[in-house]
DNA sequence: AAATATTCGAATTGATTGGTCGACAATTCG
DNA sequence: CGAATTGTCGACCAATCAATTCGAATATTT
């Protein structure tokens, strides 16, 4: 068989899904069971409640969008490309996440702090990779702006400007054109010629 | 104010878009009263109980489809643009409304006899469209086949056929090459030339 | 102003649900 | 082997939830 932690792992992906379809509280115990075909006590021996769970999966999901960010940023060379790779895959990233906790906070705001503490480490993780790219950028003279501090917030606020609408739910929002709108605008004053 | 007729029909609506969304048990007379802005008690003013609204949401959105197929088919004149219009919006609707009965039918098959029944009414409803297709399309000597039933029933069973996928709830299923394939099918063996 | 239509807070009642416990099966280890 | 350990689960419990009722209050019509 499969070690613990292994199982640990199968329990948050499985229950994943199920809470970002239903959202925290409509999601059942029974049903994560159900869904990994075990019975309920059982889930109990690798976590110690409903919130230990929901909690793994948020971080666990965190992790999958950092690496996902990650490799975009690796998978190419030039500061431009960075920047554009690292707003192209974020909001890709934002677009399914909103979703998810679109239905993890309907009605159910008890996890807030939670969720708060997460997204402030996020946005750290952010600004530092920003700055960065920001640093390789100029150090290259491809952007057009200086490397400080400030600069990498400005661009952090338009991103999360742009997840504004993510958060309305309303499906007809068209991320793409409004993402080449901002990447435009972005590039613009920050990308040298 | 409105009368009482359209305040039902906004609790159909509104209802439905939870329903659709949570499936039936999931859904709460309260999350429906509070997206109308009302109290959960005034809702039993309108409706017997909770069944009597899903069942109501679903009479309307079956008359919804009805509609739009029936439009669909107005739109055109030739029989081949009539069954290639039949078709296609046809699956463009169920795969709306699959992702609604999934919703419905999660871990509750209390209405199976009520959506059987609506189902089956349906299925009727679609053969007489069928035949009526395929009567013009053969006195107008542009499908290779003959009008009887059974050329009906053996379109409207490749329609069905196509519908399994949809029920699958993944979202890789791509509709449209399919329907393009069922459609070559349909009208390589139907239609004259 | 009486009758009627509509709304809703509060109560009820049965069902649901997160979590516990102890029994038991499987596996590991000496 | 056999005993400790690990893992599974059915049955149960207390608390909460959720559908429905009721009666009183407010609006509207007659």
């Amino acid at each position: 068989m499969i070690n613990k932690e292994e199982f640990r792992k199968k329990i948050i992906v499985s229950a994943g899904k199920i809470f970002s379809r239903y959202g925290f509280k409509k999601t059942t115990m029974d049903e994560i069971a159900k869904a990994l075909k075990m019975g309920k006590s059982s889930i109990y021996y690798y976590f110690e409640s409903k919130e230990e769970i929901f909690e793994a999966v948020v971080l666990w999901e965190a992790n999958i969008l950092r690496n996902e960010l990650t490799t975009a940023i690796k998978s190419v060379d030039s500061p431009t490309d960075k920047m554009k790779n690292y707003v192209f895959v974020r909001m890709k990233s934002f677009e399914k996440l909103a979703n998810y906790y679109n239905a993890i906070f309907d009605k159910n705001l008890d996890h807030f702090d939670f969720i708060e503490h997460i997204r402030s480490k996020y946005d750290r993780e952010e600004l530092a990779i920003l700055r960065l790219i920001l640093y390789d950028g100029t150090r290259k003279k491809v952007f057009n702006v200086d490397n400080s501090e400030y600069t990498a917030l400005a661009i952090q606020t338009t991103l999360k400007g742009l997840e504004v609408p993510l958060f309305w739910k309303k499906k007809e929002v068209n991320i793409e054109s409004r993402l080449n709108a901002i990447l435009g605008v972005l590039f613009y004053g920050i990308v040298k010629k």
